[in-house]
RNA sequence: UCCCCGAUAGCUCAAUGGUAGAGCGAGCGGCUGUUAACCGCUAGGUUGUAGGUUCGAGUCCUACUCGGGGAGCCA
């Protein structure tokens, strides 16, 4: 008898006798026809559950009817049977089982953490080992791996190459936060150094490394040579941030392009996410379908919205022209002012209420910006002071969910730079090689890979969106 | 890190300072080709931890722990 997935078996015709395996998500029993059970079950592979249908009396009558008819949420079975046209309202198809193979059962389904009732978010996050066994779970699950997919499909037909950067990096100029130290020293007994301080050359690297916090410093010398590149892994802040939007542990996108300026940049940012959320539609129409129904309504008519309308791209010194004309009616909480970085509730006026779409924001002020991003031409958009080449896109909802920007390719501006922003010129010798030998204009964004998925499925906190979050006080699992 | 809110049955929540309850879930029974099923019965509690006030504390006070929302930082 043929192993078939739930999946493959909902699709499949009527006629077939064939074998799933999974795990029972409700049983329903009634007296008619002699006796007879109903089980959803599940193993991952759809969202909807396939109805398996078990007899106690006629041909179909299971030997073992009492012990299945007393299976619960969560047990494990295995079943053979004939897939017929589904009697019922609800369903299709159905297996009217010949066999019931009973695998796991659950020890005490009173006490069994996940029962078929709803449950809080926040009472799941203390269940992380076993939500994924809910709906709503599962289709995150799915949900993330298809994104997943898609930015790595996008970026194969557009002719990148994926660039593994480091996660242990000996780089301490990464300049995006705190970063978490990675050590083999005892901590209760470090070694000391001469002037007291830890004595890191004893360390297994022999020097101080810590977990990255971006790749974009190593990924930038890869694309100063294959031209398109991109990286797709962890990356790690120990900032002390509690929000629904941070993590200390996020996976993160950032390509990188060569001969390319900010409005190259801005159109890949733009054309990868229009990219990666049709697919989405297309290929988890039914997970996306839950979302629209039960997590944000309206969920499907926004995205479509996105993928349809061009993102508005906008100079930081307009923004701020716009953000004034607004303060009246707006009532904003912090100063709007050209040369002050845009607050949460700023970026938001301008693409929830303002313009209703997402927004690339581009030249910001060159002071409240990154060492690496390039100096424009004075009087750009017609800026009071400085201004670099740096984007950030603005979606509803999320606020931002890309950072991007053109790189400073000139090696006395990018010294420049560096020294007035207080740092180490010693510590980017590699990096500063990069405008030595060949230097090429460039630019590419970050993009934090579980707000895609936020954006994407409506949900609200980023820590419902991860197998097994990691944040400040929180790495049980 | 800052500001607010919360912690009572497996889960979600009630309970003027005076005998701790309900819904869901679970178990048993009834009804039904069932599907958020429906009807009945039953079990289930050191009220987050440690102190304090009081004749008496789930309730008031203090500290701590954990959780949530918002802000900052950012992706």
């Amino acid at each position: 008898m043929t192993w078939k997935t739930v999946a493959d078996t909902l699709t499949a015709t009527p006629g077939e006798t064939l074998t799933l395996k999974g795990w029972v998500r409700t049983r329903r029993d009634s007296k008619a026809d002699g006796g007879l059970c109903f089980i959803a079950l599940h193993d991952g592979t759809s969202h909807d559950a396939i109805q398996v249908v078990a007899k106690a009396a006629g041909d179909d009558a299971l030997a073992n009817y009492d012990e299945v008819n007393k299976l619960t949420t969560g047990c494990s079975i295995e079943a053979d049977g004939l897939l017929v046209e589904s009697q019922g309202k609800g369903q299709s198809v159905e297996l009217v089982a010949s066999e019931i193979r009973i695998i796991g059962l659950v020890d005490d389904p009173d006490t069994y953490p996940v029962p078929q009732k709803r449950h809080t978010f926040e009472y799941l996050r203390e269940q992380a080992h076993l939500r994924v066994r809910t709906n709503t779970f599962g289709a995150v699950a799915r949900v993330r791996h298809a994104l997943a997919m898609s930015i790595h499909r996008f970026f194969d037909e557009q002719d990148f190459y994926w660039v593994h950067t480091p996660i242990i990096t000996g780089s301490d100029c990464e300049g995006a936060g705190q970063m978490f130290r990675v050590s083999t020293l005892d901590a209760m007994n470090a070694p000391s150094a001469d002037d007291g301080s830890c004595d890191f050359d004893k360390d297994f690297f022999g020097k101080e490394t810590h977990l990255t916090v971006s790749g974009q410093l190593n990924v930038e010398t890869y694309c100063s040579a294959l031209s398109r590149v991109y990286t797709f892994g962890p990356t790690f802040r120990a900032e002390n941030s509690n929000t629904s939007r941070h993590l200390a542990e996020f996976w993160m996108i950032e390509p990188e392009i060569a001969f390319a300026d900010l409005a190259a940049n801005a159109d890949l940012a733009e054309a990868m996410l229009k990219f990666v959320l049709a697919d989405l539609l297309q290929r988890r129409a039914d997970d996306m379908a839950f979302f629209d129904l039960r997590i944000e309504k309206g969920l499907i008519e926004r995205l479509k919205h996105v993928i349809e309308t061009p993102f508005k791209r906008l100079p930081y010194t307009e923004a701020i022209a716009i953000l004034e004309k607004a303060q009246g009616k707006a009532k904003f909480e912090y100063p709007v002012k050209w040369g002050l970085d845009l607050q949460s509730e700023h970026e938001r006026y301008l693409t929830e209420k303002h313009f209703k779409a997402p927004v690339i924001l581009i030249n910001y002020p060159k002071d409240i910006k990154a060492f690496y991003m390039r100096v424009n031409d004075p009087g750009t958009d017609g800026a009071p002071g400085d201004t670099v080449a740096a984007m950030d896109v603005l979606v509803p909802g999320i606020g931002e969910i890309i950072g991007g920007s053109q790189r400073e390719e000139r090696l006395d501006v990018l010294d420049q730079r560096i020294n007035e922003m207080g740092l180490n010129i010693d510590d980017y010798w590699w990096y500063r090689d990069m405008r030595k030998y060949g230097t090429v204009p460039h630019a590419g964004f970050g993009l934090g890979f579980e707000r895609l998925i936020q954006f994407a499925t409506g949900m609200a906190n980023i820590r419902d969106v991860i197998p097994f979050p990691r944040a400040p006080r929180q790495a049980e699992f």
